[in-house]
DNA sequence: GATGAATGAGCATTCATTCAT
DNA sequence: TATGAATGAATGCTCATTCAT
């Protein structure tokens, strides 16, 4: 058996983890269902991860690794403007999410839940990272004049609630787009320039004075 | 037992499979949990809802009656501008949702998983016609030159975005408010008016032209 | 269904129980095997106990219940001499252990291992308070110069381990005095007499001076 | 890799077996926990002894060697009385059984559980033999008119029940006796004396004639 | 309406053992 | 010898639901 065959048999077991947590959830997910999609013995999880639990703390950590380095790039960044930062945000985020949409399901799905300290925490350390970094952006705005005074949290709010919307309600989306629900694809294709072009008008005619 | 104690038993049940629902999500949920909360029978249950999923859908239903009363009265309205119509649409929806955080919390826990078809198209069909309903306000404002040409579907995923944030990242937001987790009230009265102010602002910003 | 049915379900639970942890000790029986044995649905184990150990403590808690109180006649009786209530003791003691000999086996066998700290204290605590009750007949024959003055621990520990050595090596007894393995009556039949007799005469010989 | 490495994992295994039977029951403790207590990879027991209960085995007949060669001494020796020769069989075994109380443990409370044959059929026939040579002794002075007619299998009974009563009981006489549960050495060199001093003395008036 | 008992399927996890290397 | 990976069966327990009363 090859090294590579090795990591496969956990790589496909938090594969198969990451597309059935996304689609029904953390609890509504078995041990069973996960092994049997992942053509992997039932035991391995435990021999590998230890329990389901640590399976899903596994998967948050590894999807999330190299996460924030756009933004830290952008606060660092003396050259751009605060706008053409902010706009390398929306884009690079949009990218981002839209494309770990089943990971990121999962993450808006349990992390309101009662789930153990450690995942909680983790995912709270997380999105507080990101959030001070934006905040920085928008400060460094204001205090050059380019932006509004406006509700620097409020408005974080807004960029990551509209682009979670397109995540979660994509039943809606597609349904009113009339995209074809399988169609992961091309669900993708249509909605990232649309969220891309809306952010940019909204968040510009938000936080720019002219 | 009068008839007041009778219906008590089936509000218990419900009360207390909102909060554990909202809490621990429906699959973390046990039927135990929900009648020992309620100081019910487990078999009551049965009795009243037939399933726990006949809970589930129960209480959405009760829970969603009287939803669009206002969005219609706005359709219909000829003496307010498309503008006022879209603050009042704010106004309303930012309290309504919010105080009913804990049943907005399951709606957006269990959309977007593999439940029963009778529960999604469920919620589907009322955040469609609520779309419509904003959509048609959304036209009217472009039609009659008070609106810029938007993205109507963006800017409604905008602002229900921005409100299920607050919803659902209420961890965050306690932490970076200095708020206590425990407190639900004073968390709504703190981010209630940011919420309004910003939303109006922000959406004033991108849909009304000057 | 009676009430002597209803109850019958959970004594059930307990007899199989006890047959089958003196058989193949506590880890080595299962919960499956108990319910099959009882011919009582698996969960039931649950229903009524709350866990595999607390069936232990349970059927402990039963089989302990009326345990010292001859002892304590004895003590507080006057007419009696010393060595009159020792006989007595042998009597009750040989006649109480063997006929539950299943129980005396799970005690002594679950005894020693690392069970739960419930478990553990309630046995010894029963055995603290029968060893102190034997210590003060043993103690007032002294003071009386019935007996000689004796290692009185030690003495009680040949008294029960006479009889444990009985109840624990019924396998030697069955092959040294050619009892069929399988006929519980025949070995309690012929074995008390015998140990009883034993007793009586090494302890007299022991414990009195002439 | 020496030869005496090779031993070295072997006998590891036995001697973390040892005690974790002796604590846990046989049952109760798993081959991981073996393996992880000798520091020793999992698989190696199946490599070294084929199966866990062979392992069991093997401890067993490992302990078990040199097993009656004094009491074979003692059955040939024409020149000591029976009473000094049961006085050598005491103070032998007393310090045998405590020395090896662990393993002493393991055999009293794996004996009567439904172990396969091959283990409890050697348990058997060790003990067996001892007993017959014990017997020969005491038949020996009786025939003398050194003894008193008394029963000897419950003798031997007592003698060992009561040896037994000091291995099972710790709990009992580290309570008793105020020594401190965790400290082994101070339980058997205050155990040892107090135990031969008075089986010495029991066994003396139980069976000489004066 | 209401309840305690009961059920069978399912849960996550651990077991002793075996395998390829 | 030695090991990490793998396996299938079994573990104790909880699940949603049903039933007789």
């Amino acid at each position: 058996m090859t090294s590579a065959e090795k990591t496969d048999k956990r790589e496909q077991l938090i594969n198969a983890a990451e597309e059935l947590f996304a689609e029904k959830g953390f609890d509504g997910t078995s041990v069973r269902d996960i092994a049997q999609k992942a053509d992997v013995n039932l035991a391995m999880i435990s021999y590998y991860f230890g329990s389901k639990e640590k399976l899903l703390l596994v998967l948050i950590e590894q999807r999330f690794a190299s996460s924030s380095e756009l933004l830290e790039d952008m606060v660092k960044n003396t050259k751009l403007s605060s706008w053409e930062k902010i706009e390398k945000v929306i884009e690079y985020y949009v990218d981002k999410i839209l494309n770990g949409r089943k990971f990121h399901t999962i993450i808006n799905q349990e992390y309101n839940t009662d789930r153990s300290h450690e995942i909680i925490d983790l995912i709270t350390s997380i999105k507080m990272k990101n959030f001070t970094l934006i905040r920085q952006l928008i400060d460094e705005g204001i205090k050059k004049k380019e932006f509004r005074k406006i509700d620097p949290e409020m408005t974080m709010a807004s960029m990551m609630g509209t682009i979670n919307s397109v995540i979660n309600s994509k039943n809606i989306y597609c349904a009113l787009f009339k995209i074809d629900r399988e169609n992961e694809a091309e669900y993708l294709a249509k909605m990232k320039p649309r969220l891309k072009d809306h952010l940019r008008l909204m968040i510009r005619a938000h936080l720019t004075t002219e």
